[in-house]
DNA sequence: AAAAAGGTTCAAGAAGCCTTGAACTATGAT
DNA sequence: ATCATAGTTCAAGGCTTCTTGAACCTTTTT
């Protein structure tokens, strides 16, 4: 494989934050979580918030966070809202001052579970199903039996990545049947089996 | 969880293409995987020209290409490149006009996979090593010990979503010790356990 | 009850990504 | 060597997605 792609897909350049007020490794920490949930589908912001209210372990209020992310006062309103539906970030009243702030889930992995859980379950869930349907129009239609293999195949393959994703994301509390089920059907694809089913 | 999230991330509207020249299932199967190929980071596009070469099994020009998926000529060009230079395509030269014309790499989870290596290894891959030089520098800055700790556990993060990419993936050609290596971290991240290491 | 501070919403603008198509280069035929 | 056809490049434009900030609520303080 050639070396220098034209790379179309991001040369990871994670967008680098100014800030006064956080310690450059904060800033670093902030921002590379920032990318990394960026990765899979989110807003870097969302997860630089998340960062820095795991990090700190301190119950942050809006404000702070306006302040030490560099944000407009809209986006933390919008951004923790969506953090709290997904759970990511829990809002609690601060009993001094009735102001509101907010604390990071400890739990990281049901962090990263809850987002991509999201992502997936559109995309990747439908297209099953809508593989099936081609499959049976295409067989209605008399299509040649070697190319309804070949839609067999790509849905199964879409199987496979739908499991694997939901056991990678604990989704399915790691039931290693299922999983060792995936593994098989994509061992059987990888070795280019053209057996139906 | 709330039920109806703003869902910033994309409700799953895979684009739907117009074309005389493809039965109605191919469509389908051109443009779900098109999605699919999408959420991991890729253009629509690569998917979609994938698809064809590989549901047709056969040869493709260039001009058939920009037919019937709708394309422009510098489109094909480019993501036709793209495609080769990941090895999921491969180019071959018509011996009757010298012209050039494409076919689909057979092998479904190689492609999967050779996506996912480039958009990981930006992202993903940086994670770790910056997450580490975050640590040192918090640690030479006299952070205290429990904010270490959490850098600690976020590297670990970034460490097992790496691991589990790449056994998802087959890029590790399942090596099943590195698997459970990354399964036991995450249970152990997961029931937020604090220990060093 | 009025004022102040904290929060939310959303239309308008900014930024980024993708595609286009015209100009250019390369290859094959005459 | 010239023409014709195939293939590549990249600046300009289009599209989508994100962010902003002003207007509008809500809650606490005085």
């Amino acid at each position: 494989m050639s070396p220098a792609l034209g790379r179309p897909w991001g040369s990871a350049a994670p967008t680098p934050t100014t800030s006064q007020l956080l310690a450059s490794w904060e800033v670093k920490v902030v921002d590379v979580v920032g990318g990394v949930i960026g990765f899979w589908g989110f807003k870097q912001n969302h997860g630089r918030i998340w960062a820095l209210l795991y990090l700190r372990n301190a119950a942050l209020s809006a404000a702070e966070l306006q302040r030490d992310l560099d944000l407009s006062k809209g986006a933390v309103s919008m951004l923790t809202r969506d953090l709290e539906n997904l759970g990511i970030v829990e809002r609690i009243i601060d009993p001094g001052s009735g102001t509101r702030r907010y604390v990071a889930n400890t739990e990281l992995t049901s962090m990263i579970s809850s987002m991509i859980q999201r992502r997936e379950a559109g995309v990747i869930r439908e297209a099953g199903s809508t593989l099936a349907e081609a499959e049976e129009e295409a067989r209605r239609s008399g299509a040649p039996s070697d190319v309804i293999d070949r839609i067999k195949r790509m849905r199964q393959l879409a199987d496979v990545m739908e499991q694997a994703l939901m056991v990678f994301l604990g989704t399915t509390h790691l039931d290693f049947r299922s999983f060792l089920e995936s593994i098989r059907l994509a061992m059987r694809l990888r070795r280019g089996g053209h057996r139906n089913e």
